[in-house]
DNA sequence: AGATCAACAATAGTCCGACAAATAGCGGCC
DNA sequence: GGCCGCTATTTGTCGGACTATTGTTGATCT
């Protein structure tokens, strides 16, 4: 089989593709991709189910079942006679955690990241002060941990870097809020893929750990004004970070 | 055709849901709705594809694509052998639109509208000092006539409701920051369906118009913190009228 | 007895082909 | 010129067959 030869245009679904996962996830995966970088502009109809199942090789329920995902997502919107057509960017789900790394597939746009670090700077300080004020003796207790993996892998492991998402995410969970939550692990995930670009920029900027531990001593000491702020510094250091290895 | 039974066991898709939508959309409406509100609890196994379908009386495809839906919306998790299993309530995009609809389905928890309008104070007076920054005319032309509407059409009528989200959407627009905009659009929306509550509530607290005015005033005057302070007390209030309403 | 590995079975995943329903756009009719 | 019904196109639904993945079980080996 797979002799069929690579067809003109672009939407070819690797078999390698598949390998992580179903079928239909990386389909939507592709054609999420394709979407909001931009390749498939809001408005536009995307060819139909028939056509596109054909082209893709894949069965027409499979690439179906792809849509259905998008369309949970906001990205496109599928009517009769119509057809699927990519929806308007404003009713995208962009903090959706598969959204968002679709966007960071392709490079996103510096102005993207920008607002989502806008975003963050609103939401992470906030949620720092609500840890400080509700967090129990185990979150803290995982907070620490994390810091002490953390100060001496640094961010240049693997492990370090399980190490800060840890504590983040702790610092979240003790936030007690659902809502909050997700949302932030969500930008948090997101801007944490810029990590990569970040190393792969020679100078690794300064060491964020002392201003890690000053973060948690305020939580620790139940002092949310404290913690707001300190949790300011870490996001605008993170933010000029990022810029400076962009520019690079 | 429908000479169907009623089965003994809950889940049935009524031939009316069907009709606000395809069938996949009110299967997953249907089960989305039964997971947020708890008869489904995380770590659960839904019945295997062929019983679940023929028990609704749908083909397997049907029931598929509102599986990809809920596992999109990260409500569910499916891997052969095991079936597919309600997803833990971290994972859960609690933001989604969809998703706050159906938890709105079956009245929220007190506490749930608690987290939301905790965020939404968070968010929202950001958002008003962002749009105060970055206003353009039309955007005010907008949102004045937004005020101007439910001026005289007050709270009460399906025009001044429209006429507020019309107000709130605009202000979110001029922040110019797409995620902010999902964000605030998502949770707007779904504390607005607690409206209807405070409607069917006999007293209908105070006039907030004037309120919204001294945001708007802000907001047209560059002001950031000031546009911030009112919108703060804007949420605050809607937050006591909430709160008044369902303990009556 | 314990660990390792192979066969099995259950379930989601994929494919196919047909038919149904909705509807945008067209053409005819009044 | 406007209204109305027809039709073609596209998604939506259906049923059934086969495949792939993987937890489980049981046999085999150490």
């Amino acid at each position: 089989m797979a002799k069929a030869r690579g067809e003109e245009a672009g939407g070819e679904i690797e078999r390698e593709d598949v390998a992580s996962g179903r079928l239909h996830g990386a389909i939507a995966r592709s054609l999420g991709a394709a979407i909001v970088s931009g390749k498939h502009q809001p408005g536009d109809i995307l060819t139909n189910e028939i056509e596109a199942s054909e082209r893709l090789q894949v069965s027409r329920s499979a690439y179906r079942e792809a849509i259905r995902i998008l369309a949970a997502k906001g990205l496109v919107e599928s009517r009769p006679k119509t057809g699927t057509r990519v929806s308007p960017r404003a009713r995208w789900r962009l903090l959706d955690p598969e959204v968002l790394s679709w966007f960071f597939e392709s490079e996103p746009s510096e102005s993207f990241l920008q607002e989502l670090y806008e975003l963050r700077m609103i939401v992470e300080p906030a949620a720092a002060a609500l840890a400080a004020k509700r967090r129990d003796q185990g979150q803290l207790e995982r907070m620490r941990a994390a810091l002490v993996v953390m100060q001496h892998e640094t961010l240049a492991t693997e492990a370090g870097q399980a190490a800060d998402r840890d504590f983040h995410d702790a610092v979240l969970e003790a936030t007690a809020n659902g809502p909050l939550y997700t949302l932030s692990s969500s930008i948090g995930a997101a801007v944490r893929w810029t990590t990569i670009f970040k190393q792969r920029s020679r100078n690794l900027a300064r060491d964020p750990v002392p201003d890690h531990w000053k973060v948690f001593d305020a939580i620790a000491a139940g002092r949310e004004d404290q913690a707001r702020e300190a949790m300011e510094r870490l996001v605008t250091l993170a933010l000029d970070d990022t810029r400076a290895s962009m520019k690079a």
